[in-house]
DNA sequence: CAGATCTCAGCTATACTGAAATGC
DNA sequence: CGCATTTCAGTATAGCTGAGATCT
């Protein structure tokens, strides 16, 4: 029994099985690169959310990430500590910091990309262009309608 | 700025995006469910093992259900508490427990299959049944390749 | 001896809640 | 007033690591 076991076919069937053990792998992978890069996650997706939309405050930071508020601040302050994004107050609204990329914050947001790329390739490796496309398509449908509730 | 907030299209692109979403989304169906029933989805898993396998070690049913060999020891100890699985030391096997399910695991297990059934039947509920197929099949094989490396 | 097993203590990332302070 | 924003403190799950004790 030192060796393999087999996983109950009751789980290894279920689509939240499958997609689960799936993220969880493609989470080793990411978070795998993102640490050589000494970043997170979360970093990665603010930086994208700023430089595809421009500045922002934080709750429509985290609302375009899919970031809680609460960590927002925390990851906020990680890059702000790195010089990769400013914070300053709204003049038009005192309740709102907006919140800018920094040239730093491009070059490491561009650095990202590319290692992002990677693990997208690495992911779905076993599947040709085609099927890599119908994977998306399908996943897209099932997000869209959860979103849209 | 109070309400809709568009995602960056180099986030949804991804599949790595799609699919932690989908796998987040899941985990929020699977959480509420399992909370309401006064488990976890380690429970679900370790009872899945026992019933489909029979008896085993803990370290054995750690490799079947993708838990880790730390996290098997305190899902049993809540396990026992409720009287749903029994420890007994292996008289074989010194270092071994023998994890048995109890006829009251047998039936919580019961219940929760059919609550995870319905689940699955929530997170896919827009596809058909060919391309829920579809998609199961791909993820299988993205699964499968990165299980024989 | 090497190696497997069980257990405990602790860690990280993700995701989330509640509440306070402030301002619109 | 209600509501939005920022911030902090805390919770929970999943997935880990390291170390010790015990046994094959």
């Amino acid at each position: 029994m030192t060796t393999a076991d087999t996983t109950p076919t009751r789980l290894t069937a279920k689509p939240t099985w499958l997609i689960s053990q799936t993220a969880a792998h493609a989470h080793r992978l990411l978070a795998a690169t993102f640490a050589a890069a000494g970043s997170r996650g979360y970093h990665y997706r603010l930086l994208a959310a700023l430089q595809e939309f421009g500045p922002a405050s934080q709750a429509s930071l985290g609302r375009r990430s899919g970031i809680d508020r609460s960590d927002v601040v925390a990851a906020l302050n990680e890059l702000g500590g790195r010089g990769l994004v400013e914070r300053t107050p709204d003049p038009a609204d005192h309740r709102r910091n907006i919140v800018t990329i920094t040239p730093a914050g491009a070059a490491c947001l561009h650095q990202l990309e590319s290692l992002v790329a990677g693990v997208q390739d690495e992911l779905l490796a076993p599947l040709p262009p085609d099927e890599r496309e119908q994977l998306i398509r399908l996943l897209t449908r099932v997000l869209a309608h959860h979103a849209s509730l």
